[in-house]
RNA sequence: GGGCCCGUAGCCUAGUAUGGAUAAGGCGUCGGCUUUCUAAGCCGAAGACCGUGGGUUCAAAUCCCUCCGGGCCCGCCA
């Protein structure tokens, strides 16, 4: 038994006795009540019929209430509402569950599992290394990609390698032309190509020659075959690979890298002009401002006619592409079939084992992968891509129906750094009063994500060692590195999508509260009993020697689970399962605190150990889902 | 000009979808709890006119409108 069957059947009951009494059939509403006087779940429904009947919600919650029988819970009318406290056949048949199935425990019954799932996250440009701004991306749509396969769909997952812009351009250009080196000395690549674009960029674009030069390169890698696309190409393969380590760090894995430039020279596009031209929404002003542009037609749609220039280009004058315009057609591959596919190759064995396959229509072979055709396709782009991202999703409708619901832009808030943040980062006094500072490269203000998890392990290490000071080395290098790994996965989680999170490293440090390392702490302390504890008798749990309060709510937040993952894939939102954690983190802290089990005698202390063992089971799982390495000590 | 997001204690946040029964955490401050399973924990105290004004409702942090403050987007950039 879980909550999410137990809300059904409530629900269910509801019903059904509303009908019998010949009331107006509404849905009725369940939820958790805000305090626990009122039981585990409680129902407004009375208050909605009143609405329509005119009879007292009190009345009707008498009438309603006494109609209701279940073997899992009582039942009781109050000031309205009908309020369900569980019994103890439902924490026995928990414990019964779980014990079960193990961590299959938290899947929820879902109709149709037979999708397919393409989550698209992280998206650096491959010119530099992965800020905590792209981190937010990544680790969002890791945790997506996580529950998705968790609860059964097939779930494709890709980068999208934006190398033909005119960032990877900058650095070429320093190499080529300015005497920098194509192997930098004692440094990681990407962070060399991040240091190159800050030194460079300002100086082309205030040099004619030189930006000409670019905008010749920029040709170049779209063209290919030529020597600058290639360098370009191994310039950029070298940066993806030092990014592909910092997401290996965290715990993030890929299935396929798609290749701006691969996009460009696959032609996918023109498959994709030939449906928008066919459908009327391109034109070519032969005057004007878009002169010889190949424009998409917007002007007539509801949701853009009262912008000023709505129509958007996609094809420059000089023949190029712009960003939307690659978009689109990548857009289109992910939802569709196309006629065009790419070639492949593999990039790379990743650490998890799986191959990391790369588009590639120079050295690739056509080869059938099956990564696209997606029921629904994710998107993690921050909000200010919502723009395009509307524009892309309303050229895909203009081409197919299936774009309605299969292309699903995802959207979350910048990352931001404090004014402390800045000043500690650039040593410029003047951002200390700014409230918010927005990251830049060129201006080094940024946070990359490996200095932060380096930091973060640092203090994770010093912790440890104090509470173990003889620990083995490398046990203490793994654990501090873990430990880093679970503060910036749950910061990043936890937080609302439309919150712009301001960063600022002090706070970050901090390990204790509400944060990953407590979490692990949890899971640590109650890993430390069983292991302590020895064979016991594992019989089934009796709930005669349930002492505590406590023992029960573990069990009943424990159940609840199966409701969260459910929640989660609904509505797209990982920070309800990070709550979650926390949570049941809570629970087990209070029962920690206040059911002694290893010195207690053996009934009780049998019947405790089959519910931490269910704890186990269950939390494992969860931190697994988010991505919080699990650790037996710290 | 058009569109989107945020405003809850000194600070950071949850709660807003589906209005309801005592606004929930964390940091910080103050005070407790280790002869007992890891104190990265737990308990307690102080601290909130839920940005403003109005409206809808028996009932508003939550819905509607006004205003104020902050951020973002609307390019032949990506």
């Amino acid at each position: 038994m879980s909550f999410l069957q137990v809300i059904e059947k409530i629900g269910e009951e509801l019903k059904r006795s509303t009908k019998e009494l010949g009331y107006e059939q509404i849905e009725p509403e369940v939820s958790e009540p805000t305090v626990k006087v009122h039981g585990d779940i409680s129902s407004r429904v009375c208050f909605d019929i009143s609405k329509i009947s005119k009879e007292n919600p009190v009345a009707i919650a008498e009438k309603i209430s006494s109609r209701i029988k279940l073997d899992f819970s009582e039942v009781e009318a109050k000031n309205g509402y009908i309020n369900f406290k569980f019994n103890d056949k439902y924490i026995f048949d928990v414990i019964e569950e779980i014990r079960k199935k193990g961590h299959q425990y938290g899947i929820p019954a879902i109709e149709n599992k037979n999708k397919k799932i393409i989550i698209e996250h992280t998206n650096s440009n491959p010119n530099k290394p992965i800020h905590m701004g792209i981190l937010r991306n990544t680790i969002l749509g890791d945790t997506l990609a996580r529950v998705f396969r968790y609860v059964g769909y097939e779930t494709i997952v890709l980068n999208y390698i934006d190398d033909s812009g005119a960032q990877v351009s900058d650095n070429i250009l320093a190499i080529t032309e300015l005497g920098y080196l194509k192997e930098p000395i004692g440094e990681r690549y990407d962070y060399y190509s991040g240091r190159i674009y800050a030194e460079v960029h300002e100086k082309i674009e205030n040099d004619l020659q030189l930006r000409k030069k670019k905008y010749e390169i920029i040709k170049k890698i779209e063209n290919g075959k030529n020597e600058v696309a290639q360098l370009a190409r191994q310039f950029s393969e070298r940066v993806v690979m030092d990014q592909l380590r910092t997401c290996w760090r965290v715990g993030a894995f890929f299935d396929l890298l798609n290749w701006e430039s691969d996009i460009v020279k696959s032609g996918l596009l023109n498959v994709v002009l030939k449906e928008l031209n066919e459908k009327g929404k391109l034109y070519v002003p032969k005057e004007g401002k878009n002169e010889k542009c190949t424009v998409l037609k917007l002007s007539d749609q509801e949701e853009f006619k009262n912008l000023e220039e709505p129509d958007e280009v996609l094809i420059r004058s000089d023949g190029t592409i712009t960003y939307v315009g690659k978009d689109i057609a990548y857009a289109f591959w992910k939802i569709s079939k196309p006629p065009i596919d790419f070639k492949y190759r593999p990039f790379v064995t990743q650490p998890n084992g799986k191959t990391l396959w790369t588009t590639d229509e120079e050295k690739g072979e056509p080869k059938t992968l099956n990564v696209n055709n997606a029921d629904l396709a994710i998107t993690l782009v921050d909000t200010r891509q919502e723009y395009p991202q509307k524009v892309v999703k309303t050229a895909l409708t203009f081409i197919t129906d299936k774009a309605k619901y299969a292309y699903r832009p995802f959207l979350y808030g910048i990352v931001a750094i404090s004014g402390e943040t800045a000043y500690k980062i650039s040593g410029k006094k003047e951002y200390v009063s700014n409230k918010i500072v927005h990251m830049s490269g060129r201006k080094g203000l940024v946070v990359n994500a490996e200095d932060m998890l380096n930091e973060l392990a640092k203090v994770a290490r010093m912790e440890s060692r104090k509470r173990n000071p003889n620990i083995r080395e490398d046990l203490l290098e793994s654990i501090s590195n873990e430990i880093a790994v679970a503060a910036v996965r749950y910061f990043m989680l936890k937080t609302d999508l439309n919150n712009i999170i301001v960063f600022d490293i002090d706070e970050a440090l901090r390990l204790n509260g509400d944060s990953g390392p407590r979490l692990q702490y949890t899971y640590a302390r109650a890993y430390s009993i069983i292991e302590k504890a020895g064979k016991y008798d594992r019989g089934s749990i009796n709930q005669k020697l349930i002492k505590k309060e406590i023992e029960r709510e573990l069990i009943k937040e424990i159940s609840k689970f199966s409701f969260y993952v459910k929640e989660t894939i609904k509505d797209l939102e990982p920070k309800y399962l990070a709550r979650y954690a926390k949570n049941l983190a809570d629970k087990f802290n209070l029962f920690y605190e206040s059911c002694p089990i290893l010195t207690e005698k053996e009934e009780i202390r049998n019947n405790r150990l089959i519910i931490l063992e269910s704890f186990l089971v269950v939390f494992e799982k969860v931190l697994d889902l988010l991505g919080i390495p699990v650790l037996q000590e710290m």
